[in-house]
RNA sequence: GGCCCGUUGGUCAAGUGGUUAAGACACCGCCCUUUCACGGCGGUAACAUGGGUUCGAGUCCCGUACGGGUCACCA
């Protein structure tokens, strides 16, 4: 064996700075608890000032997706998640993409062989996975081949899979950093395969050398892989690497017993995003979803997120995903956006109902930042503004603001001239209108301001059509504009007959 | 089944031997209010369970129950 090109291997690897990787398998979709895992990943090696690599495990062509690589590169984009190594960016220690670094794995296994820490099986497959689960490493023949006999039979060509050679006793320890020390015994562990029959590298395997040769100090990954973890350890000492910490995550739930699936019907990140919801609001949501801060603070940006990370944050136990707060969330962040840039997110919302080139959704969008929780309920909220929906004169009837059909008649026909008599059709103009119609009608609260709650209501419903409403009568027949309000007024009128 | 991990209100969770057991979502009530929201105030609601250790246990130890993971030549 050539000793060298190890060296060569080691001498590739950055040393002395926090190094993580995601390592997605490319499915075509990005599913809430990877996308967790992402985040918190990223945040281990931004809050130290690290690299973050992206590695595709593509292991698995049978479930290759075209175009999935791409919605991975997308959607870290998306949620500024940006990669310091990786497929598109190159770096010191790729590739970095699995199937690229095939001739990879066959060089260490062998090494482990010649080591002593691994050592070839030339037992038939079993076909069925209930037998495989029996493989009993005592009675294996193979484990006990001389090395020289080993050589020999794979030299003549006869087919064998790589196997971990496990110690018979003892125990190993190994540490998570979310729970602390864990011990096994080994004898509880199997020789599991390394290399498999056709040359390829199973996943664990591939992991411990691609972990090692990229110089990842943090493997972060799902709770899943935290009984294979010792068998991890005795990899990277039969190699004599260094072991770098493990960071298992507990799983998102869909509910108390299930893990979230696409199968299941629950929503991916893309989902979330064409139901409405935020980027930004999903990662914060996310990121909370298994960990927590110090203090009582919910809201927080990526770069505070990045500031405050830290490991010991990470909860032990499974979280159930909450749509509802993560719609509390969303509701937050489009509250805290500025006008403009609300404006700017709901304006093709609001397009979808609002054809009428006469409305500005400009106008409109300020009525709604207060009252939207997602984007999705822009469109049904406002569509009042491009027609009048057709509605009955039982409309008019209010118990809190005291209205009936028979008081708004007289509400409308009193404010139709008063309407058209108006120069300036502003807010304030508006307004004054209708609470001087209020005064004239004796309506008063018990303060002695004027109510003009019953004039709201009937000059509402005739402008718009609808009992619950975005914005109030004032607002609603500015943006409708002198003419079109008129002609609602009027259509109301006659609606009460 | 073996091994491993976990268990604080409906949900997310703080809590690291002494607290009236935080806070948030949801829910309920009140206030504000031209509808609906926003906002403000208040309320209901939790340490799975049994034993220890200790002056004192949500916090430490052991058992039990329940849940999850894993035990593939899948990833």
């Amino acid at each position: 064996m050539d000793m060298t090109w190890f060296e060569e291997m080691e001498a590739r690897i950055p040393k002395g700075e926090v190094r993580t990787r995601f390592a997605p398998s490319p499915t075509g979709y990005m599913h809430v608890g990877n996308l967790r895992t992402a985040l918190y990943t990223w945040l281990i090696a931004r809050h130290a000032g690290g690299k973050f690599l992206l590695r595709i495990e593509d292991t698995d062509q049978g479930r290759l997706v075209e175009g999935a690589v791409d919605v991975i590169y997308k959607t870290m984009a998306e949620c500024h998640l940006d990669h310091d190594e990786g497929p598109d960016v190159g770096g010191p220690v790729g590739p970095y993409v699995q199937t690229e670094r095939r001739p990879l794995y066959g060089k260490y296994a062998e090494l482990l062989v010649e080591r002593g820490h691994a050592y070839r099986c030339f037992c038939e497959k079993t076909e069925s996975e209930e037998d495989a689960g029996d493989f009993d490493r005592a009675a294996d023949p193979c484990r006990s081949l001389p090395p020289e006999e080993s050589a020999r039979r794979a030299a003549a060509g006869e087919p064998f899979v790589i196997r971990q050679r496990i110690p018979e006793e003892g125990t190993t320890t190994f540490h998570d950093e979310i729970r602390g020390a864990i011990t096994v015994e080994n004898k509880t562990l199997d020789d599991q395969v390394l290399m498999k029959r056709d040359g390829l590298p199973t996943y664990n395997f591939a992991n411990v050398i691609d972990d090692h040769l990229m110089g990842i100090t943090h493997v972060v990954r799902g709770n899943e892989y935290l009984s294979s973890a010792p068998k991890y350890n005795l990899l990277y000492e039969g190699f004599g690497w260094e072991i770098p910490k493990y960071v298992h995550c507990p799983p998102v739930m869909r509910d108390q017993q299930n893990k979230m699936s696409k199968r299941h019907g629950d929503p991916s990140y893309e989902d979330l995003i064409a139901q409405g919801y935020l980027t930004d609001a999903v990662l914060n949501y996310v990121a909370l979803l298994g960990w927590s801060p110090r203090g009582e603070q919910e809201i927080f940006t990526l770069d505070e997120l990045r500031e405050i990370f830290e490991i010991d944050g990470i909860s032990k136990s499974p979280s159930i995903f909450d749509i509802e707060k993560l719609r509390y969330f969303n509701a937050t962040y489009i509250r805290n956006m500025s006008a403009e840039a609300f404006a700017a997110l709901a304006a093709p919302w609001i397009r979808r109902t609002v054809k009428n080139p006469a409305v500005d959704p400009a106008a409109i969008a300020p009525l709604l930042q207060q009252r939207t929780e997602l984007l999705t309920e822009i469109p049904e909220k406002v569509d009042f503004f491009d027609a009048l929906p057709d509605y009955g004169a039982e409309l008019f009837s209010n118990k809190k603001s005291k209205c009936s059909p028979e008081s708004a008649k007289e509400i409308l026909t009193a404010l139709l001239p008063r309407f058209e008599a108006l120069e300036s059709w502003t807010d304030e103009a508006l307004r004054a209108v209708m609470e001087g119609l209020a005064a004239e009608r004796g309506e008063f609260k018990q303060s002695g301001d004027v109510n003009p709650a019953k004039v709201m209501w009937a000059a509402r419903i005739a402008a718009a059509g609808k009992a619950v409403t975005p914005g109030g009568a004032v607002e609603i027949c500015r943006i409708l504009g002198k003419d079109e309000t008129l002609r609602r007024l009027k259509l109301g009128l006659d609606k009460l007959g």
